[in-house]
DNA sequence: ACATTAAGCGATA
DNA sequence: TATCGCTTAATGT
């Protein structure tokens, strides 16, 4: 925000940042242009809020680089990590699930970069080609994981828990590595943990196991997994009576 | 089949 | 040096 009231940061946004978004990337050189001219660019430092669960929805946004982390906590005061949004996503969109404040909080699990507009200009987006139809493949795909996760945890035992929130997080968000595909930012065993709903012990003694049979190798806030089959294999393992 | 408690170690800031 | 991330063993449910 300028001196003069004006929402544009010093640079002029420039076009290419949005071009291969895909609520975006339908559109005309001067369509995006204007948006840009709308939309704020904002870097988040590793581990910060971008906003936080119950706050006033007042502006929606676009994940350009990084990754977020969308938690809630629980009455016990314990927080869940509901699902982690990879760039080119949008995210904080309240009003496409019809609220006026946000569900979730959205922390940075590295350093990120994101462009966001105020709420108000959401009814005017979907004018845009391929921006509606964008944000329900968004909201549809994260309710259908969030979905899966319900019956996951209520059917799986906590090995395949954390064997399928490994591999979605390398299909997600991983980065092709020399022996492996490693998880594209820090995470730690309490944030896995937070993620399929067990103690960073079980974690812990789990990731411990693998690496000694060679399915990945971790080191503090990284994950590589190596053999990517075998945790399917473990994954898909049904709960032994 | 898990969680919890406790102890200790190396990495990181 | 203090804190954090992590590991492991022992014990509890």
């Amino acid at each position: 925000m300028t001196t003069d009231g004006s929402t544009r940061t010093l640079p002029r946004l420039d076009e290419s940042l949005l071009l291969h978004m895909p609520p975006f990337s339908r559109l005309k050189r001067e369509q995006i242009r204007q948006i840009l001219d709308l939309a704020v660019s904002r870097r988040y430092p590793e581990g910060v809020a971008v906003f936080e669960e119950g706050g006033e929805a007042d502006r929606f946004f676009i994940l350009l680089d990084g990754y977020i982390r969308v938690i809630r906590i629980t009455e016990t005061g314990e927080q869940i990590i509901a699902l982690h949004i990879p760039p080119g996503q949008l995210f904080g969109i309240a009003k496409a699930l019809g609220r006026t404040t946000y569900p979730a909080t959205a922390i940075t699990a590295s350093e990120s970069l994101a462009l966001s507009w105020p709420m108000q200009l959401w009814d005017s987006f979907p004018a845009y080609d391929g921006f509606a139809t964008e944000t329900y493949k968004t909201v549809g795909t994260r309710m259908g994981e969030m979905n899966n996760r319900i019956v996951e945890m209520a059917t799986q035992q906590v090995e395949q828990r954390v064997a399928s929130a490994l591999l979605r997080l390398v299909n997600q968000t991983g980065r092709k590595v020399e022996d492996g595909i490693e998880v594209d930012f820090p995470i730690t065993r309490q944030d896995l943990s937070e993620l399929t709903a067990t103690t960073l012990h079980t974690v812990s003694r789990l990731l411990s196991a693998w690496e000694k049979d060679g399915l990945v190798k971790s080191r503090r806030k990284r994950i590589v997994v190596c053999d990517p089959h075998a945790l399917v294999l473990i994954s898909h393992h049904a709960p032994k009576a």
